[in-house]
DNA sequence: CAATTGATGTAATAACATAACAGTGCCGTT
DNA sequence: AACGGCACTGTTATGTTATTACATCAATTG
């Protein structure tokens, strides 16, 4: 999935994750952008498909969030599995890449003849400065 | 976290999602259970709160959806890090559990001193039936 | 009994996501 | 230039998932 050249409505989109520290929801995103023109839910998801599809943003699914890859090097090639570490208490997301759970989880799927498509790794918790 | 008699709407919950051949979302919960009285989202929500608790069902975080434990025997004594394999053509959800992912998460929680709270893995792709 | 606690009922609203349709700009072909 | 195809955009409306707020009820307990 070579990244092509993005549109405005994209680089709006991914400008507003990776100026954030941390993820944001769809809606949240809308009403960065409402001074640069966004109206509708649809501009920001739209975008959000996009950058999806060429890496660039990750989907936390048990936030309903997004998030800009921590791997700006890796959009070339896909990367692996990625686990994500999403701290409770101040939003902060660290991804994780480990050859060992990729291998298993690879495993475990062909074991029962699965097809993997996507897989999904969160980890939430409360991170080093966090924690009590 | 021992597991109480269950209260009546908990029970129509619960039985709801035994009864189904996959998972279902809150409000497909609420649809199937008018006829027994139900009349609003919190009724579901605030019972799958105690189930969830109780880990007599689980959440899928990618699907917005519940589905009962398949684990019926370790109600009583936690039951360690679950993934499951959720197939995009005909909904099955397998639950797996594994000792060298959950030891491996664990590890990589460790080196950045972070306190695991909830860990979600969840595979989306075909089972051997849907796979081409 | 009064007070506390946990469960319930109901209405309203918030938060997340998609459908449907019209319009625009670009590019390659005729 | 005219045409058709395609990807992106704008807009409105709607669908789906989840929570807030408040009133009530029942069981427990001191
Ligand atoms: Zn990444
Ligand atoms: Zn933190
Ligand atoms: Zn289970
Ligand atoms: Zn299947």
């Amino acid at each position: 999935m070579a990244t092509p050249q993005l549109t405005k409505n994209q680089a709006l989109v991914m400008g507003a994750l990776t100026h954030s520290d941390g993820p944001l929801s769809a809606y949240t995103i809308l009403d960065k952008l409402r001074d640069q023109g966004f109206r509708a839910p649809l501009q920001v998801y739209r975008a959000l498909d996009k950058l999806l599809e060429y890496g660039l943003v990750h989907r936390l699914e048990s936030l309903n969030a997004f998030v800009a890859c921590a791997c700006p090097h890796e959009h070339e090639h896909e990367h692996g599995v990625t686990a994500f570490t999403i701290c409770e208490g101040c939003g902060q997301v660290t991804e994780l890449q480990d050859e060992v759970i990729e291998e298993r989880l690879s495993t475990l799927a062909r074991a029962q003849e699965f097809k993997t498509e996507k897989t999904t790794i969160e980890i939430r918790g409360q991170c080093k400065s966090c924690a009590i």
